[in-house]
DNA sequence: ATAGTTTTTTAGTCTTCCCTAAAAAAATAT
DNA sequence: ATATTTTTTTAGGGAAGACTAAAAAACTAT
């Protein structure tokens, strides 16, 4: 049996080795999930014993492929609660994070692939965040970060990196939404903020915001 | 904050209280619960420190205005996750129990109500016990037990009290089901086995099956 | 009323998951 | 190369929630 705050460190893990490193630190994982180092070593130690993750001491972590499985089932799980909620109880994008939080470690086969079924199989939640499929496999996404396109250049809005309440209420309130067709009008080579154009109106945003959208071009 | 246990605790007392004395003994949640007398009590002292149960020693337990608003609502969030698999995804009555043990503890107002709204405000689970609504309060089952009945009478069955995988299979494989029409056939004095007549067919029940069958008359 | 039985509580332990403080190892700077 | 800083691990401990065994209280039966 894994625990929920196993199926929590495993998810970290996974999700740091996705955006970095082929291996990661203690320091990555406690301040991912907002504990001490110490705790994270205690749980790597118990990890590893479950054989879930390769771990030698002070050289890092990573997954194995059984824990790699259970971090995508997870995630597979958290992302498919999420379509739910926005699809068929009309929650917004920024209210569904913390509560899939909770619905992500509901343990039956059963009843995730009969969600799956009920949304006829989404390929990505509210986020643009591809779905795994109930063997672990991910799709990739290649979507462009705007930080990486040139003036002219134009998209449509795929995926945004920041589930954070706040950065998409930030979205919202600037008409940002994914599926919405962007062009960039210009690039402040000082701050690298940038002019959009969405649905007719221009904006500027900062390099921060930009940083964290990705078009599809 | 009440934690997943103390909320299994609470729905415990919450039952044991409704289905006999106003005070509930040590050994009857322990026996309900699975877990043992010391554990109860253990747990009985920090429920009444949080003002959640009436609580002296050797003297049983009941619970506050405050312990039963959570219950209620714990047993509320239970019933409605039993029907939205049984009406969405398509469960049988027989695989919800362990799923909705589970659920019943996601915490979210928001989300409850939303699901409420969404299966349209039932008033009843897939076992025919009546849903709190938002306060806690909850109607009470005029329905009468089949072991109280005489022959001749006939009525529609409306609940059934265990809800144990095992004895919904068997009502499954006898073709019961809630909503169906019952008629007492015959009353065997010497094991009070009862014979009724259902869709047209007769068979015969135990005392054990009929005691956990209710029918509206 | 007293002895025996059952129920309940207490005492002491264990596991999980977290913490702080100190020690050890690794990385960085001079 | 050595000193300093940062990272990681170890040591020790706390809270929650379970357990066993023993003591205490409450029932039951004669
Ligand atoms: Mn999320
Ligand atoms: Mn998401
Ligand atoms: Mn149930
Ligand atoms: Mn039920």
């Amino acid at each position: 049996m894994v625990t929920q705050s196993e199926e929590n460190y495993l998810k970290a893990i996974y999700h740091l080795v996705k955006q970095g490193s082929s291996v990661v630190s203690t320091n990555a994982i406690a301040k991912k999930i907002h504990t001490k180092a110490s705790s994270v070593t205690d749980m790597l130690k118990k990890l590893a014993d479950k054989e879930l993750v390769d771990y030698k001491k002070y050289q890092g972590v990573c997954l194995t492929k059984k824990g790699k499985i259970i971090a995508a089932n997870v995630i597979r799980k958290h992302r498919l609660w999420e379509v739910f909620l926005v699809e068929k109880l009309k929650f917004s994008w920024d209210e569904v994070h913390d509560i899939a939080e909770q619905l992500e470690h509901i343990k039956s086969e059963k009843l995730i692939n009969e969600i799956d079924a009920f949304l006829e199989f989404p390929s990505h939640d509210p986020h643009g965040d591809p779905i795994p499929d109930r063997h672990g496999n991910i799709v990739k996404n290649n979507s462009v970060n705007l930080l990486e396109i040139k003036i002219g250049d134009e998209g449509v809005l795929a995926h945004v990196k920041d589930s954070s309440d706040i950065f998409l209420k930030y979205l919202n309130k600037n008409n940002l939404a994914l599926g919405y067709k962007i062009k960039v009008i210009d690039i402040e080579p000082f701050d690298s903020s940038i002019k959009i154009e969405v649905k007719a109106k221009q904006i500027v945003i900062s390099k921060n915001v930009a940083k964290n959208l990705f078009i599809n071009i």
